[in-house]
DNA sequence: GGAATACGTTGCCGGACACAACAAACCGCA
DNA sequence: TGCGGTTTGTTGTGTCCGGCAACGTATTCC
């Protein structure tokens, strides 16, 4: 007996497919490497000039670039003309949920951040309480936003797992979410009718140092992310991993230790039991601190000598490049990047981190491996929220605008 | 300052391109599901009639595929063509390069295997010598390739790493291969003028069974894979991980153990230390007996209520759910398959492995697991050898035949 | 045997990109 | 300042591909 048949089936593109990803390609190409000539991106891009004139001006006539002359190139011939983002007319809202704070920016086609609200957020804040704000602080940010200014999309961080279909928080221990539905929150508070996307803060923002960072044509990456638990962020042939649910990429919850501390997940020795915040602070005997603060003080107490804290972030660096390596020797990246606390971390530990890593990781895994910081610095969650948000711009421009 | 453009973006498809992601849809259609109706065809892959009829005249014309009548369907209207693959005509050599056989067999269009020979495989035979013998293998299968038959390709699975770029085995412990270049002797020893492909046998099989096993529509498979070692084949979003070097999946050198048993890769505590063939063995007390065989002779003990076999496969099955645990939590994945000798271990510790799972996987990613053993048997590697060849002709059809 | 149904085939159409020819803009040099 | 060389934008033409509709064909049902 045969099973049966998938419904859907990819066929090749059609014509207007195949416009469409041309269009996107053109506009992906700008967005991410800005201002670019045309005959540049007749290179890049491997189409014949008429057709790169003919995808700008489709571009050009929907608002989404604009069209100027070169600066003096230097070079004989007739300058190109340059192709740019409409940075400040065509946007995104993009909002990070964290422990503490709650952040909203606007982020123009291009990735640059035109405005931006903090706001404390007070523990246990659900997310209908949060909404509200959230909104409140786009309804700040409205003004300043130019009578022809399109928004194409919402993207949300979250520190928590999050279901892809429905941007439904499934379960989030540092801001006490469980089955918090933000996705519709917002929508119902924001008035406006575009689309709300959702994800991971470690998936964010991988994808943004993917897009924009370190990571920039890297295909094979994992952003490790440490807030008060340990995410990551995988991309997997140049594509976010996402999983099957929304799931992938929580490492912190992969089990180091049989039968450890017991961890906020209801397991027990995962591995943000030995490399968390809680962890570091508790290994150091400074019970009563927390947050990024006291996880500072205490990497600086390690830098000027001393003895307890040394050995706090020693041993945590040593565990941190023992799961480094399981996930190296799973996943053969090209790059790991320590992002959120986990960066401080590893930059207190690195002869540590790499040391176990040398010494657990497959020799063939660890050939190519590089070990970075984020580039992006504080913003990297906003831009990669933006970014879930213009991607499905990035799909079908004309249509999104 | 920016960074280096990267000098290929992809692109939209251009005219041609949509011709042949067309040609490879049908062709990869009747290639996974078998002989199709045109009508079928049509909705399945969403295009007109008139296109279809124009596709599989190519694909006929090249010899790929052939129409004829269909059996009487019990509906009133003229009856579709049947588009069948030509399977007696078209195929790949699938080798299997395993711990103590090789195998090599002629696999069709389709995925059926035409013809199959099986040597042992002396310990200590390198890629020099065992390439002649598996060109022999393939010389004695010659004569019954009809006159009119092509060859597409040569795939090789082996229990070990392989460099994707070139096919070259780095590291093998079950056969004591290191830094074989398995690749290139085959193609000196082959005669023929087609691209050989190898890849790791738990990639293959993942590969098969996520074609037409029990993984046919599922995008996020973990296939574990257990003979000596135990590996991973991963398809994440509906894609085989490979890894920056093509090494991706090798769980069995994820750590459980952080100061446990030394393992053949040089480190201590890999999860093959506690649930490989050896481990299973040893902690029975069967310190002399090894391979496949000696394996179900446990399990059988167990079975029969041999105490301390059964002590010995509990521990180990709830070492498997450890680790399934760990890989459910960082993947999210749709399904985990157990083949190979884990397959074995899992049907003996069902319990164990569940139980353990439950503990420690997260709720939301063990919401939608499916625990599931293979279903292409035996033929799973080599039939996902050949797929890797089939690969190439699916992705031009008309060039590559 | 005729009506109904479903399908294959053919010719035509519009969309998308490549290509070539021409026009435009810039540099360098005399 | 003027001219050739160079590079690029623009426009018109050609090719390819898939959708569509009309027609012919094969089968079932009554």
């Amino acid at each position: 007996m045969r099973h049966a048949v998938p419904v859907t089936m990819r066929a090749g593109p059609s014509q207007d497919e195949v416009r469409r990803q041309n269009l996107g390609a053109l506009l992906r190409y700008v967005h991410v490497h800005g201002a670019t000539t045309r005959a540049e991106l007749t290179g890049v891009l491997g189409l014949n000039r008429s057709t790169i004139g003919a995808l700008t001006a489709d571009l050009t006539g929907a608002g989404l670039v604009s069209e100027g002359t070169s600066r003096e190139t230097g070079r004989a011939g007739r300058p190109s003309l340059v192709v740019r983002p409409e940075s400040e007319r065509v946007y995104a809202y993009a909002y990070s949920v964290e422990v503490d704070r709650l952040r909203a920016a606007r982020v123009g086609l291009g990735g640059v951040v035109l405005d931006r609200r903090e706001l404390d957020r007070p523990r246990n804040l659900l997310a209908g309480e949060a909404a509200p704000l959230l909104a409140g602080a786009v309804k700040e940010m409205h003004p300043a936003v130019p009578a022809d200014g399109v928004c194409v999309g919402v993207g949300v961080a979250v520190c928590g797992m999050v279901r892809r279909e429905d941007g439904m928080v499934r379960l989030s221990p540092p801001t006490g979410w469980v089955d918090e539905p933000i996705g519709a929150a917002l929508a119902a508070e924001l008035g406006i009718d575009v689309p709300i996307t959702v994800g991971n803060v470690a998936d964010v923002a991988a994808f943004a140092e993917h897009c924009r960072g370190v990571a920039a044509g890297c295909d094979n990456v994992i952003y490790l992310y440490g807030d008060v638990g340990v995410g990551a962020g995988i991309i997997a042939g140049g594509r976010r991993l996402t999983g099957h649910g929304g799931y992938g990429g929580e490492v912190g919850h992969m089990v180091v230790v049989r039968e450890g501390t017991r961890c906020e997940c209801g397991s027990r020795g995962c591995w943000e039991t030995e490399i968390g915040e809680h962890a570091l602070l508790r290994a150091a005997g400074r019970h009563d601190s927390r947050g990024r603060d006291a996880l500072l003080a205490l990497f600086d107490a390690a830098g000027r000598g001393d003895a307890r804290a040394q050995t706090a972030v020693r041993r945590a660096g040593d565990w941190l490049g023992f799961g480094v390596a399981n996930l190296v020797n799973i996943f053969n990246p090209e790059m790991v990047i320590f992002g959120g606390t986990i960066r401080d971390l590893y930059l207190a530990s690195a002869a540590q981190v790499r040391s176990r890593l040398n010494s657990t990781g497959l020799p063939a895994c660890l050939e190519h491996v590089r070990l970075r910081t984020p580039q992006l610095g504080a913003d990297a969650a906003l831009v990669g929220a933006a970014e879930l948000a213009f991607e499905r711009l990035l799909a079908d421009p004309l249509a999104a605008a």
